[in-house]
DNA sequence: CGGATTTGACCAGCGC
DNA sequence: GCGCTGGTCAAATCCG
């Protein structure tokens, strides 16, 4: 118990380089795309996921995919792209969905925004709490979901859910 | 003091 | 029509 404290020390994405170089690397790609383009361009294109990374498509039932079924050791980040469709023919909400799969100790992961943890559910596919981050500035509306693989809770599954208008600052 | 975090309760949508 | 799950909001609390 008492180490279970200790471990928050190194909740710091930069802190963990040596063992979530996977994560660093989220962190790194995050970071390349805000100082290098200024940010996610307009809703209508989606921030691509990591250039190794293949989108993978959300059954939108329940699990993820093979996320958790490809722990082979080859695909340790993967991104999954899907804006919402409707069976109907037009959609009104089209809020792209960004989901990234990383390898990490802690669900904290620093992207260069600023959250808050606004809810915390018990999902039934999982084991592990689903946490619900919202984006702190003002006319933002982007949401953040983070919730820890089923069958390896080394992962974490961060969706995204929106586009930035504001710079990282 | 301000901001962030926490937990519980409420609501909505969907399935059976 | 009822039950269940997921998602969101609000109030209270704690930390810096």
């Amino acid at each position: 118990m008492s180490s279970d404290k200790n471990k928050k020390a190194a909740d710091s994405p930069e802190n963990g380089d040596s063992t979530n170089q996977w994560f660093f690397e989220l962190s790194d790609y995050l970071k390349l795309n805000d100082d290098d383009d200024d940010q996610w361009p307009d809703d209508d294109n989606v921030p691509p996921p990591l250039p190794e990374a293949e989108p993978l498509f959300f059954p939108n039932t329940n699990e993820v995919g093979d996320f958790g079924a490809s722990g082979s050791g080859s695909n340790h980040l993967q991104g999954s792209s899907n804006a919402r469709e409707v069976s109907g023919s037009e959609k009104k909400d089209v809020r792209e969905r960004v989901a990234f799969k990383t390898k990490s100790e802690v669900e904290i992961i620093d992207d260069g925004y600023r959250w808050r943890k606004y809810g915390k559910k018990m999902v039934k596919n999982s084991p592990n709490p689903r946490n619900y981050y919202r984006c702190t500035v003002d006319g933002c509306r982007v949401k953040k979901r983070v919730e820890r693989d089923r069958e390896d809770p080394t992962y974490v599954i961060t969706t995204y859910e929106g586009n930035h208008t504001h710079p990282t600052s």
